[in-house]
DNA sequence: GGTAGATGCATTCATGTTATGCACACAGGT
DNA sequence: ACCTGTGTGCATAACATGAATGCATCTACC
């Protein structure tokens, strides 16, 4: 979030709002749009850290607003997080950790789950399919999104064959 | 966090050292072991919610221990845990973002990111290929932890060259 | 034509969850 | 004397959600 925000500092200075509606704008309706409380916590955390500043700008008719200038020190941050390459997939899958732990309880078996599991997935692949052919062809952020979604999707049900199989 | 280790009292009850030890046996060296003071953290609140309740339990040789009991409301919670599917794949990824807002600000051109994560995965991939070679066959449940990792690495593969297609 | 209610702009605060790290206490081995 | 293992607690901070506030403008309706 906090890198998020200065990226779109680095383009051009702006306040909460702003940043929000850049947000939802750059990413379209397939990705869930943030917190505006978060938005407003992690700038004051930034200006806290110095790698923003703040000023403030009177409106006639409007709230007065807050506008954020990125400082060299958060584009510093920034170009260090560009360069480096982002951490690999979860390894903590939430499924896997209740198809391991559910049946020591005794409450459930391994093939019920895997089998409702599934339903669910395949019912999450229409969902997707149905959006993405509601996204219009110029949005290509979104289609990719909705893209990428689908390849995890599918690479989650191909596991769960895989631990059906296994644990059988 | 706070479903697992309702489950793993549902099994049988324990303190917050043995569910540390309970938590890295089951899932093995592919997990990441969670925070111990986060476990205790989590009892707490579990405790303050009514879901679980603790006794003090004196040792001789050793500090005392505090054991939590699942109590009727947490087995109910439990229950509704494992009764209704998990949610699907993350859509907010963190290398898309990057991907996404980087150009922006004009750090970095977009190929030069999605070839450098390239490598990332390709070398995350070895990493994961040498880590289940080590991996006893015995060990089902960490072997099917890697190989979900796996699955999901080659989605994010075949992703990134999706995105390549698109945005070159 | 007036007013009641919805919507847009803009920020703040209260609350809760997750995660990390440090501190403490004591036992046993080297 | 020092390190490892057992066992717990607390301080701090990031992260996330939701509700509350204030004011202006737009819309609907009688």
């Amino acid at each position: 979030m906090r890198l998020h925000l200065l990226a779109l500092l680095a383009k051009e200075p702006a306040h909460g709002y702003e940043l929000k509606q850049a947000l939802e704008q750059t990413f379209g309706s397939a990705y869930p749009s943030p917190n505006i409380g978060q938005i407003y916590v992690t700038l004051g955390r930034l200006e806290k850290d110095g790698l923003v500043r703040a000023v403030d700008v009177e409106q006639s008719n409007r709230p007065n607003k807050k506008v954020y200038y990125l400082t060299a020190k958060g584009r510093e941050l920034l170009t260090t997080w560009v360069d480096e390459p982002t951490e690999g997939p979860r390894v903590r899958d939430e499924f896997f950790m209740k198809l391991v732990l559910a049946p020591l309880t005794g409450i459930a078996d391994r093939m019920a789950l895997i089998n409702r599991q599934r339903r669910h997935y395949l019912s999450l692949m229409r969902d997707l399919n149905d959006l993405l052919s509601r996204t219009p062809p110029t949005d290509r952020v979104a289609m990719l999104l909705i893209e990428g979604a689908m390849l995890h999707l599918q690479a989650d049900l191909d596991w769960l064959e895989r631990c059906q199989e296994d644990l059988a």
